[in-house]
DNA sequence: ACGGGCATGTAACTGGTTACATGATTCA
DNA sequence: TGAATCATGTAACCAGTTACATGCCCGT
């Protein structure tokens, strides 16, 4: 799991690993489930190593197993001011879709066409399946807001194929 | 460079990595500029590495200097059919910022909906790039269509941003 | 007795990225 | 002579990801 993700979640409060994954998976609705498990403590030992994050072993006395209660330290929360401010963002990259574009069309190995299509079918299978999410969410929540925009790029992306028909269709 | 991107440009021909690296950045345009150069050498290297590609070292008579000739191996062919068939798209990754906009409200550090001001305009001032550089492209390029895909994709995030700040502006 | 949830961890792989080093040729 | 272009490489870092191992407690 990103370090930020669980630096912003340790910012809230104190809290341990398998909590944190669980907030995780609860935070993010459909979209936050299926990653490892262990995942999370590999995340936390390199965050301490890094001295953004110490943590304290829990003697729960006869409640359940053993855990560690990680929090921030002083550098850990100064990490977090500065990705609050940080309005870095994702560049979209569909270099990988055009070159694959050209490269059918190169090798004739595939129709350009064939593969805009195939990959319209999957966009749109996505779409649907995020807006049918979308719709068992409670509104304003949460994970209807992420949802939308979810929709919202797929939309844009479905867009985008069109264009990449057009401009394969004549010529080239 | 991702190895795929790679294995692409070696489908159309053999090629040495300074070739290829200036492919990449003619073919991508004003996109693919400014990347480390030995990352190539690294990328092959490690293509090589898992059999992918072979090369020989050409002798170039009184050429330019030495340089290394790489060609698809018939797993690397095999490889390249498979990602021409292969619909995976990247997952649209908005819980960074989702997280972010909590994280600002449970703390009180920043306004929720500063947060969301200060992502637009750097949105806007991309789009505006974007736009402009699209401009300078001849029309129908191969650039000015991965631009237009870039330009729809922050035109659905900044829609997006909207109804952030919809839902952030009342209650909460 | 055992399955499932709680809880933690580790060794290893993978792949992108960087900083840095090397050296030849060409042209002003 | 010295900058620009051609050309190749390497050691190291960083972070995400996986497979796997461990062990407790609780309810059936």
């Amino acid at each position: 799991m990103q370090q930020e993700v669980v630096l912003a979640l340790l910012a809230k409060e104190p809290s341990h690993g398998y909590e944190l994954r669980a907030q995780i998976e609860r935070a993010l609705g459909p979209l936050g489930a299926g990653f490892n498990a262990g995942q999370m403590y590999v995340t936390l030992g390199r965050l301490e190593q890094a001295g953004l994050v110490s943590s304290t072993r829990e003697a729960v006395a006869s409640d359940r197993p053993e855990r560690r209660t990680y929090e921030l330290t002083a550098a850990g929360r100064e990490r977090v001011d500065q990705w609050l401010s940080d309005v870095t963002w994702p560049r979209p990259d569909l270099t990988n879709f055009h070159l694959k574009l050209m490269v059918a069309a190169a090798q004739r190995l595939a129709e350009p066409l064939d593969i805009v299509a195939a990959q319209r079918r999957e966009l749109v299978r996505r779409l649907r399946d995020a807006q049918r999410a979308a719709m068992a969410e409670p509104d304003g929540s949460d994970a209807a807001l992420l949802l939308e925009g979810v929709v919202l790029r797929i939309e844009a992306d479905l867009t985008w194929l069109d264009a990449c028909e057009r401009t394969w269709s004549d010529g080239r």
